[in-house]
DNA sequence: AGACTAAATGCAAAAGCTTCTCATTTATTG
DNA sequence: CAATAAATGAGAAGCTTTTGCATTTAGTCT
C-alpha cells in the first residue's frame, strides 16, 4: 500500500498523514488548497487541525509526494505527483484546470536556459484564459 | 512627460504617483516589491505611506502602466510594462532575473490554448535555476 | 487667487494565508 | 509494555496585502 511512501520519506504512518494522503489521490485533476483539504477531512469526520495540513502537505512536498502550485489568487494548491511533469492551462473565471505537456516547449526551456548561463532546476508554465464552458466563454456580443 | 500617462489612466497627477512610476523607471530590468518601492521612496526622503504603495501598484497594474509578477516567496513584484511582453529566468539562489522572449514558445502556448478549448488571456512562464555566478552555479563538488 | 468637491493619502486596524510554539498524544523500537 | 523521538492540535504570531476613516489635495470653476 503507498503508507510506505510515507516511511520512505522517513514520516511516521499517522492517521493525518494517510488521510491527507487519500484525499488528494481522490481527487484526481483537481487542485487543493490547504484549506480544502482541511475541509475534506472535516467532512469525512476526521478531526485534524489546520496546522496539521500544512505541516504534513510540505513535508509531503519536499518528499516529493505532492507538487505545490501557486495560481493567481492567494493560496497554494496542491496535487499527487503523479511521476511525469505537466503544465497547466486555468479559466479565469471558474477556475477550471486542464493539464497538458509540450515537448516544444520543454526542450526550448532547456535551450534558453543554457543561452542564458543557468542550470535549469524547474518551471512554471501557466496559462490563463476562459474554457469553453457558456458561462465561460465570452462570444462576440451581439449587436450591442 | 510620463505625468500624462497618469491622466491618461483617469487618474490625479500626485507626488506619490509620479515619484513610483519615476522609481519604476529607474529601476531598469530589476523586479521590486511594494516593500522595495517603499524603501526606495522613504531613502529618496519622500514620506509616502505604505498602503498608498500598495493602491498605486495596483492602480497602475489595472491601467496597464505596470505587470505583476508572483514569483517564489511571498511577494509580489513589479516592473513597468515596457510594451513588450517577455517572461523570465529566476536564479532560486541570488534571485537574479534575465528577461527573455521565444516566438516558438509563444506559438504553442496559443496552439495548446485552442486545442483545449480556452480563449487565452494571459500566461506566466518562469524559469528556476542557479545562474552562472559563482556562489550560485553548483560545479561539481571536487572530491570530497 | 479662492472656493468647491471628488479623489487621494496616511495611519492604524484588519484580513488572508501560512508558520510557529508548546503542552499533550502517539508511532515506533526494543 | 516501557521508552522516546516524532507528531499533533489549538491558538498565537508572522507576513503580505487590503480596508476604514479622518484629513489633505488636485483639478475645476468662478
Ligand atoms: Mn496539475
Ligand atoms: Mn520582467
Ligand atoms: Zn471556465
Ligand atoms: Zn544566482
Amino acid at each position: 500500500m503507498e503508507n510506505q511512501e510515507i516511511r520512505d520519506a522517513g514520516l511516521k504512518v499517522t492517521g493525518p498523514r494517510v488521510k491527507i494522503l487519500e484525499i488528494l489521490d481522490r481527487a484526481g485533476e483537481r487542485h487543493l488548497s490547504a484549506e480544502d483539504v482541511y475541509r475534506l477531512l472535516l467532512e469525512s469526520g476526521d478531526e485534524v487541525g489546520l496546522a496539521t495540513v500544512y505541516r504534513v502537505l510540505t513535508q509531503f512536498e519536499a518528499a516529493g509526494l505532492v507538487e505545490r502550485h501557486n495560481f493567481e489568487g492567494g493560496s497554494s494548491v496542491f496535487e499527487l505527483n503523479k511521476g511525469e511533469h505537466h503544465d497547466h492551462i486555468v479559466c479565469v473565471i471558474c477556475g477550471k484546470v486542464v493539464e497538458f505537456i509540450d515537448e516544444t516547449i520543454e526542450k526550448r526551456q532547456r535551450q534558453i536556459a543554457v543561452e542564458k548561463g543557468f542550470e535549469i532546476a524547474d518551471h512554471s508554465l501557466t496559462i490563463y484564459g476562459r474554457c469553453n464552458n457558456p458561462a465561460c466563454s465570452r462570444r462576440k456580443e451581439k449587436g450591442g
